[in-house]
DNA sequence: CTTGAAAAGAACTGCCT
DNA sequence: AGGCAGTTCTTTTCAAG
């Protein structure tokens, strides 16, 4: 395991409010030098604790209104179900985002459509017939707030 | 609204397949120009179709193992109370994203915790306790997979 | 819309404390 | 470990076809 100390700590709080924020930046807003930073941030990428970032592109915009998470649970269970239901339901394009989760449900999906009648679609045709699908619980996000979390 | 012809479409998929991907990637991998990728990059940046990237920090490597997803649904409603616990609920440094829904919950929330014994002590102290909280609902995390849904 | 080039800035290196 | 000064590389901007 690496060692992560309250710097290192600070540099992920840095990041985490401005993801393009470079080497000199960061280094300026913790009062540390810009190559010492840079050494730090690295050492943070080749640990995988930083890996890569997501560009979040803006749904609505793109003519994507309407998102939906659904609750699953599987009718039938056992290691080969679930694999064969993970990589059908990750194949399904407007499909974001696949949790495995313990609890009331298997499966939670986020889906994006353009509308209610295209979630429809994608529901009907899309999920419904993936093999195994028990019970199925549905939200449609009204607001989504997100903050950083504990770092 | 700004125009977004299916060339920025396939600039949106590259940068979402490499959000550190530069001009000079992007033009190659679609065939146009450097200065035109940049150009258009650009240009999508100040209408806010990309705006900024998230550095999704590794939580289990942070020492947050523990992931999970609460449904709740109030007892009382009303715009007052909607306010008053979305402004609670997001002031709680565990609860990483706030999700308003329609469905069979009002609010889905992502909470990450160090242990399970952490999270009791979560939501115990700190959901629980919130204003108007009627039924909860949670599911642990098992494994998540992402993809970059339609664009 | 392209090429080419220069200016600005960031990444990386080695040396010193 | 961390800072300083320098080198190399990329990005960004501009001029011209």
């Amino acid at each position: 395991m690496t060692e992560i100390d309250d710097t290192d700590r600070a540099i992920l709080r840095a990041l985490a409010a401005d993801a393009y924020a470079n080497a000199g930046e960061v280094g300026r807003a913790l009062g540390i030098s810009q190559p010492n930073a840079w050494r730090r941030i690295k050492r943070l990428s080749d640990a995988g604790v930083i890996d890569g970032a997501h560009v979040p592109a803006d749904r609505a915009g793109l003519g994507f209104g309407v998102t939906v998470f659904l609750g699953i649970k599987l009718a039938t269970k056992g290691a080969t179900r679930l694999e064969e239901f993970e990589r059908a339901v990750i194949a399904i394009p407007e499909v974001q985002v696949v949790q495995h989760v313990l609890g009331l449900f298997d499966y939670r999906l986020r889906v994006v459509a353009r509308d209610i009648a295209d979630f429809e679609r994608v529901l009907r045709r899309r999920i419904m017939v993936l093999p195994a699908v028990g019970q199925v619980e549905a939200n449609v996000l009204l607001t989504e707030e997100r903050r950083d979390g504990p770092i």
